[in-house]
DNA sequence: CTCTCGATGCGCACACTGTACGCAGGGGGG
DNA sequence: CCCCCCTGCGTACAGTGTGCGCATCGAGAG
């Protein structure tokens, strides 16, 4: 029965004719990008399937690798999909230590944003060469060299090692919290005994975890905030004028 | 046919008789943590199966499962497993600074020889209390509780940070050196023509890879080293005795 | 000695993954 | 008008982690 079509339209020059794609924009490598990051951002690095993927866009499995060549390639855009999302301040000249920090807050944000990222620079690093890493690490190597630093490369790697180790670190926790279905102060409140269990017979850390956390998000904050300035006070040494 | 065994031996009680446990030590979790960690170095966290895993230890797949829960909680094991090579010097009290430094570079290292450890890492952290893990935090927490900081712990989270953003980056990078079968050199040069031209249109970008790459070993541990001085520095202004 | 029991290894099966391949249909250029 | 190329898809294959139940074996009880 009708031999002509295969099982969409029963009947050619219908009523509804492609009515599908009229409201879906069709399949392009932004919107499997966009979507991709959704469900990453949803449910983790390891819940994002192809097959997942294309029936969230009404599409089969295959038809992604149309724009994308490997699920590889798509982490590698999804990758650079969000750090589009980091803000660099522009190189005012002045005040190099705000720029900076604003900057490093911005990544910390969109790494604790998009808990996958870590893991996935972890695997592959900065690497890439998509246009949004180009233009943040151009944003970078602005505000540094403007700040008068002779060689901004070491100051960028080194505040950017940082804040990828303590945002990773911190992704990582996050990822293990929401895993949990608690709240976060409900998490550590659980695994304070295991914990201290764990740690009875190592005196330094013992005393570390004697204090009770009343305000796990803002402790996060506070142990950003105190490392970053360690760092920048390093830098500071290091930049010609100030000596 | 020989109702009773199903296919190992043909008759009972013959020659070899248990040969095969002989020479082989069973299996045992030690043993399996042991073997992952060699296939991981080997080729990396993507090549690592159960089914091949087993095969190295002349064990089926599913016989890992009597020592080991999951498989996520064997890298929980080979995570903490090379955590033990790592160096953190007693704290001697005098020279915090040099005990740091070979803390961090026998972290490096470690993390340099087994390349999987970072991404494994950035996807479930430092929340693993494994034997190892936690001596390696004591050992730290002591050695920068000695040189008198007050918030020992603190200091560990930020000279940690770098030294994992650092090492990720390295490790990914290397990673995908590699891959690619070539030096770290001829892939530099392979990658030139491509990168110079991605960053074409970035003026700083341009200026930093503008400089030719001689010896890029001894330029990672460059920067490496500096990166740390950078973070020592920051560290001692916050050292009471210092200032 | 025999009998039983707990620990260990393993074959099979299931649901799921990334992706190669070749076919169908529809829109745009000759 | 026809043709061709681009897009989407169904099928298929090799591989994954792991639950289940059975076979085997060493040790201890009678």
């Amino acid at each position: 029965m009708a031999a002509r079509t295969t099982k969409a339209n029963p009947i050619p020059s219908v009523w509804a004719r492609r009515a599908r794609e009229a409201d879906q924009p069709a399949l392009s490598r932004a919107a499997i990008v966009r979507e991709a990051v959704v469900m990453l951002d949803a449910d983790g690095v390891e819940a994002l399937s192809m097959r997942k993927l294309g029936a969230r866009l009404n599409a089969g499995a295959t038809s992604l690798y149309r724009h994308v060549a490997t699920k590889d390639e798509l982490m590698e855009l999804a990758v650079d999909e969000v750090f589009g999302e980091i803000a660099v301040p522009a190189a005012d000249g002045a005040d190099w230590r705000a720029a900076a920090t604003e900057a490093a807050q911005s990544f910390r944000a969109t790494a604790l944003r998009h808990r996958w990222l870590s893991s996935v620079l972890g695997q592959a690093g900065l690497a890439y060469l998509g246009p949004n890493l180009m233009s943040f690490s151009e944003r970078l190597a602005a505000l540094f060299a403007d700040a008068g630093f002779p060689e901004p490369e070491r100051a960028i790697e080194t505040v950017l090692s940082y804040v990828i180790g303590m945002s990773t670190t911190e992704a990582a926790w996050l990822t293990t919290v929401a895993r949990s279905g608690e709240s976060e102060a409900d998490f550590i409140a659980r695994l304070m005994p295991a914990a201290q269990q764990a740690v009875a017979d190592h005196e330094h850390l013992a005393e570390a975890y004697a204090a009770e956390v009343v305000d796990p998000v803002a402790l996060r904050d506070d142990k950003f905030a105190y490392g970053l300035e360690v760092v920048l006070d390093g830098l500071a040494l290091r930049r010609p004028k100030a000596s």
